[in-house]
DNA sequence: GAGCACTGC
C-alpha cells in the first residue's frame, strides 16, 4: 500500500533512564491508519496548491501530516501552521508531536494560544488556535512566514475558521506568482459534505483517510417522545437493568439545571432498585462545573458498578470520556441564536443536526464496539437538518467586520465567504461600527484611526471603544478592570443552596451606580487580600474566573501601552468610568417609563433589569446595559446608572429624536 | 417581577 519512503528514524534514543521511548513511538506512528496512505497523500500535497483531507477520528491526520511535510522537506524554509478550534487541542497535540519527533516543545514543534506561545525561531510546525492565526493575519495578511496552512477540524465551522477560509484563499492568490513564496492550503475535516469545501477551494482534490472506529449499533425510538427528559430517564434504567455492569453510559442533555435535576432523580430511583442490580455512579458534566468536579468523569468505576454521565454538548467535541459503551441521545441542544433585526440573543432548546447526531453516536465507539440509543424516531432523524448552521450565520458580526476591515478587505458585503452571512447581518455590523466611530461616515469601507486602534484589542468593538474612551476621561486603570471582568463568565459564584448567603456576602460590594462599579469594587477587594482563597470562598467570589480576568487585564494593559494610552486612575469618583461606558455602549440605553417599566431608546423595546443585577429592585431613570437576553422576558444584563446628558454628548444626532420629552 | 449551551482573540 505505502509507496512512499519509510519514515526516517530519529537518532536520539536514550532519555537518561536507560529507557527507549523513541522506538515505541516510531512503531506507533507506523501503525496508524494514515501511514499506509502516506505516499499518495504526499504526492497530492506536492502537486496541488489546495487539498482537502477527510479523515475519520483516529486516522492520525492531525499529528502525522505536519511531520510528513517536514520529513518530505516541503516547507521550503517556511513554517507549517495547523489550526485548532480549541486551546487544549493545540497544546496537547503539539506536546504529543514534539515527543514523537524527539524534540523539546518550542523547538521544531510548538504551540501558540492566547497567553501562551511556546514557539521559537526554530519552530517548523506550529499548532495554534484558529483565532490566533486570524490575529496574526491582521498584522500580515499574506501570512508570509507560513509555507503551509492546515485548517483542521474545518467541519466545526467556527467563526474564526470561516473567516480564515477567505483570508487564506486571498493570501494564496496574492502569493501565487512566485513559486518559492507560494502558500499551500490543506483543509482537514470529518464531514461527508466535501463538495462544498472542494468547490470553494477551486475544486481542490479530496483525499479520504480511514479511521479506527469500532462498530456501533444504532437504535431508534419506535414512537415520538413528547418529553425527552422522561424518555432519557426511562432509557437509562432500561439499559441499566439489561446490560452488564461496567458498561458506562453517556447521556446528552441541554443544560446545567436539567442535568442536576436528572442526577437527583436517577439517584433516588437507584435506591429502590433490586439488590442484584449493579451500583450506579452518576456524574454531571458541563462547562460551568468546577474543574475538580469535572475530573470525576475520568475516574474509573469500581468493578460491579456503572458510571452514568449526564452531559451537555461539551462531551460532543471538547471533552472525550474514555470507555463509553452506551450513548443516549435526546436529540436536543441549547443554542444561542442571534436576530440581526432586534439585536436580541436568544438561548433556546432546539433539535440537533444529523451531523451532530453522528458526532454523538461516535462517542460510543472510541475503544470498543458500542450502542447508541436515539430517543427519537428514524423518521424524525431524517427530517433533521443535515448540518448545523455555521456560527457565522447566527452571530453578531461586528467583530468579524472590524477584523476584515483591519485586514484591508474593503468590501465586506462581497467578501468571499464559504457560506455568506445575510447581507442584513453584515450591514447592521457596519452600522454599529459607524456609530462607534470605527468606520468613516461617508465611506463605510474605510477604517478610521479609532477603528484601526480598536481592531488591535481582542474584544468586541463596543468594549474596545470603551477602552479608547478612557484617554479623555483619565481612568484607564478602572476601565481595564471592568472590561476584563465583562470578558469572563461571572466572578460572582452563587451555588443553588447557598443563594441567600451569597447575596448577604455581596451586600458590602454593592454600588448604587450599577453592576460595572460593583465589579470594580469586588476586584479592588480581591486585590486588597491578594486573591486569598478563603476570602474568595467566604465572599462567594469565583476564583478561576477572577484569575482569568486578571490574565486578560494584563494582556489588554500591554496593548494599551503599545497604543500609547495614558495610565490614569479616577480614584473614588466613578463618573469618568461611567462616561467611558457611555462612549462604547450608548446604543444600549433604556429609559424608565411612568408606569415603572423600561423601554430601550433605540428600538423602544420593553425591557427589565435582570434578576442577577445589583439594581434589580431599583428604578434609576436612565440605564446602560451590556446585553439583552430573552428568556421569560427581555432582560438587560449588567446595567449602569447614567445621566441622559452624557448620551447627547457622545451621540447628539443619534439621540436627538430618541429620548421622549413627555416624562 | 427570577436565570446562565459551547468556544475563542
Amino acid at each position: 500500500m505505502n509507496s512512499g519512503n519509510p519514515l526516517p528514524k530519529r537518532q536520539r534514543f536514550s532519555n537518561g533512564n536507560g529507557m527507549d521511548q523513541s522506538e515505541d513511538l516510531y512503531q506507533h506512528r507506523c501503525s496508524l491508519p494514515i501511514y499506509s496512505a502516506r505516499g499518495k497523500l504526499m504526492r497530492e500535497l506536492r502537486r496541488n496548491a489546495s487539498s482537502i483531507v477527510i479523515g475519520e477520528t483516529g486516522s492520525g491526520k492531525t499529528t502525522q501530516i505536519p511531520q510528513y511535510l517536514v520529513e518530505g522537506n516541503m516547507c521550503k524554509g517556511g513554517t507549517i501552521a495547523c489550526t485548532q478550534p480549541r486551546r487544549v487541542a493545540a497544546i496537547s497535540i503539539a506536546t504529543r508531536v514534539a515527543k514523537e519527533m524527539n524534540v523539546n516543545l518550542g523547538e521544531e514543534v510548538g504551540y501558540c494560544v492566547r497567553f501562551d506561545d511556546t514557539t521559537s525561531a526554530k519552530t517548523k510546525i506550529k499548532y495554534m488556535t484558529d483565532g490566533m492565526l486570524l490575529r496574526e493575519a491582521i498584522l500580515d495578511p499574506k501570512l508570509s512566514k507560513y509555507s503551509f496552512v492546515i485548517l483542521d477540524e474545518a467541519h466545526e465551522r467556527t467563526v474564526h475558521t470561516d473567516v480564515l477560509f477567505g483570508v487564506v484563499k486571498k493570501a494564496q492568490k496574492q502569493r501565487s506568482g512566485n513559486e518559492a513564496r507560494a502558500l499551500k492550503v490543506l483543509v482537514m475535516s470529518a464531514t461527508m459534505d466535501v463538495d462544498h469545501f472542494s468547490r470553494y477551494f477551486n475544486n481542490a482534490p479530496v483525499l479520504y483517510l480511514q479511521g479506527r472506529q469500532h462498530p456501533i449499533q444504532l437504535l431508534y425510538s419506535s414512537d415520538s417522545q413528547s418529553d425527552y427528559l422522561f424518555a432519557a430517564m426511562v432509557a437509562v434504567f432500561q439499559i441499566h437493568q439489561k446490560q452488564p455492569a461496567g458498561e458506562d453510559m453517556l447521556v446528552f442533555l441541554t443544560g446545567q439545571e436539567e442535568i442536576e435535576t436528572l442526577v437527583r432523580s436517577i439517584k433516588e430511583v437507584a435506591r429502590d432498585l433490586p439488590s442484584d442490580c449493579p451500583g450506579i455512579v452518576v456524574t454531571p458534566m458541563y462547562a460551568a462545573l468546577p474543574s475538580h468536579l469535572q475530573m470525576k468523569v475520568f475516574q474509573p468505576t469500581q468493578p460491579g458498578r456503572r458510571k452514568i454521565i449526564l452531559s451537555t454538548n461539551i462531551a460532543e467535541t471538547s471533552v472525550t470520556i474514555p470507555g463509553i459503551k452506551h450513548v443516549i441521545d435526546t436529540g436536543r441542544v441549547k443554542a444561542k441564536s442571534y436576530q440581526p433585526g432586534s439585536g436580541l440573543d436568544l438561548l433556546k432548546v432546539q433539535w440537533i443536526s444529523q451531523a451532530q447526531a453522528w458526532q454523538r453516536t461516535g462517542r460510543a465507539g472510541r475503544e470498543d464496539s458500542g450502542t447508541c440509543w436515539r430517543l427519537y424516531t428514524e423518521n424524525e432523524f431524517t427530517r433533521l437538518p443535515a448540518n448545523t448552521i455555521p456560527e457565522i450565520q447566527r452571530c453578531n458580526l461586528a467583530s468579524v467586520v472590524l477584523q476584515l476591515l483591519a485586514l484591508n478587505i474593503r468590501d465586506v458585503l462581497t467578501f468571499d465567504f464559504m457560506d455568506p452571512p445575510k447581507k442584513e447581518s453584515l450591514s447592521s455590523a457596519l452600522e454599529q461600527l459607524q456609530l462607534l466611530g470605527a468606520v468613516d461616515k461617508e465611506n463605510n469601507q474605510q477604517l478610521t484611526p479609532i477603528g484601526r486602534q480598536m481592531s488591535v484589542f481582542p474584544l468586541e468593538p463596543r468594549l474596545a471603544r470603551v477602552i479608547l474612551a478612557s484617554k479623555q476621561h483619565g481612568c484607564l486603570e478602572e476601565i481595564l478592570t471592568i472590561v476584563s471582568l465583562l470578558s469572563v463568565e461571572s466572578i460572582q459564584h452563587s451555588p443553588q443552596n447557598k443563594r441567600e448567603a451569597a447575596l448577604a456576602a455581596w451586600r458590602k460590594f454593592l454600588s448604587s451606580e450599577g453592576d460595572h462599579v460593583t465589579l470594580l469594587t469586588i476586584y479592588r477587594a480581591y486585590k486588597g487580600v491578594k486573591g486569598n482563597k478563603d476570602w474568595c470562598f467566604e465572599n462567594f467570589v469565583h476564583q478561576r474566573n477572577m484569575r482569568h480576568a486578571i490574565e486578560i487585564r494584563a494582556q489588554l494593559r500591554d496593548l494599551c501601552v503599545k497604543a500609547g494610552l495614558p495610565f490614569m486612575s479616577c480614584g473614588q469618583d466613578t463618573t469618568p468610568v461611567r462616561k467611558c461606558l457611555v462612549q462604547g455602549l450608548f446604543m444600549n440605553s433604556a429609559e424608565l417609563q411612568r408606569d415603572g417599566t423600561y423601554i430601550t431608546l433605540d428600538r423602544k423595546q420593553a425591557v427589565s433589569i435582570h434578576p442577577s443585577s445589583c439594581l434589580f429592585q431599583c428604578k434609576p431613570a436612565y440605564l446602560l446595559y451590556n446585553e439583552l437576553v430573552q428568556t421569560t422576558k427581555c432582560y438587560m444584563r449588567n446595567v449602569c446608572v447614567i445621566d441622559p446628558q452624557w448620551l447627547y454628548d457622545v451621540a447628539p444626532d443619534y439621540f436627538r429624536q430618541r429620548v421622549s420629552r413627555n416624562r
